[in-house]
DNA sequence: CACTCCTGCTTCGATTTTCGAACCACTATG
DNA sequence: CATAGTGGTTCGAAAATCGAAGCAGGAGTG
């Protein structure tokens, strides 16, 4: 069942319009797909080796994110396992802000003790 | 049901390091988080209005999310409806990358059609 | 007053996605 | 031969999502 991988020009789930971010928002907001994408920044790997660094995730989601990440062109298999594309790259790149981001949010929300708001 | 709503020092789904990251890449691969940040980055909008802009996504679902972001304090229910707060825009600026790299990777899509590699 | 229309939700059964242990096929090493 | 590693697939169970319906409240109209 290969139906339904996010492409641009394609509607997305929720979005009959098929405008790139949309397309992107549905490949990305999709289960482990950003953590994959950020363990294969760091460095290739294989299959298990993969599943092993996100917390044994499950064989069969992984197996369809694959697929579609192959599918969306922002991996490849090599003989050292699966990497990143240059699209690939590109896009964690374009998510970096996200890291630098996270430490913010960590600082605000134990700043303020959940409860009260600004 | 206010149980397991991401946090930074939180076990994420997925990630017992309670890493800031791995919260934020939990929270914001849920489906639809990222579209509602997205729209509302837009424009305010209260809870019909959003869901008519997200194509008619399901209440219940609207609902959940809303409860999620609000309790991450990247929104707020104001009188004009749900606003991102200043954690909110920090996150969606963040995130501006994406979509330029959206339409890159869509160019990159149509130059080569789905079958072979860089 | 009643009637209509909007709002922000909640409820709940149906559908889809994810989970995870088991399993298959293959290669290598002892 | 056994044992261990690989890249997966299979399939029943659990969890997340869907979506139509409903509820309570407020505003406007006649």
């Amino acid at each position: 069942m290969t139906a339904g991988v996010p492409r641009p020009g394609t509607p997305a789930r929720g979005s009959a319009s098929g405008r790139p971010v949309m397309a992107a928002l549905d490949l990305l907001g999709r289960r482990w797909t950003m953590r994959v994408l950020w363990e294969l920044s760091h460095a290739p790997a294989g299959f298990r080796e993969l599943q092993r660094r996100c917390e044994r995730m499950s064989s069969s989601v992984l197996s369809t994110r694959l697929d579609e990440l192959a599918a969306a062109r922002l991996i490849a298999l090599h003989d050292d396992g699966y990497r990143l594309t240059s699209l690939g790259r590109d896009l964690v790149e374009a998510l970096g802000p996200l890291n630098a981001w996270s430490h913010r949010w960590a600082e605000a929300l134990s700043d303020t003790p959940p409860g009260d708001q600004r």
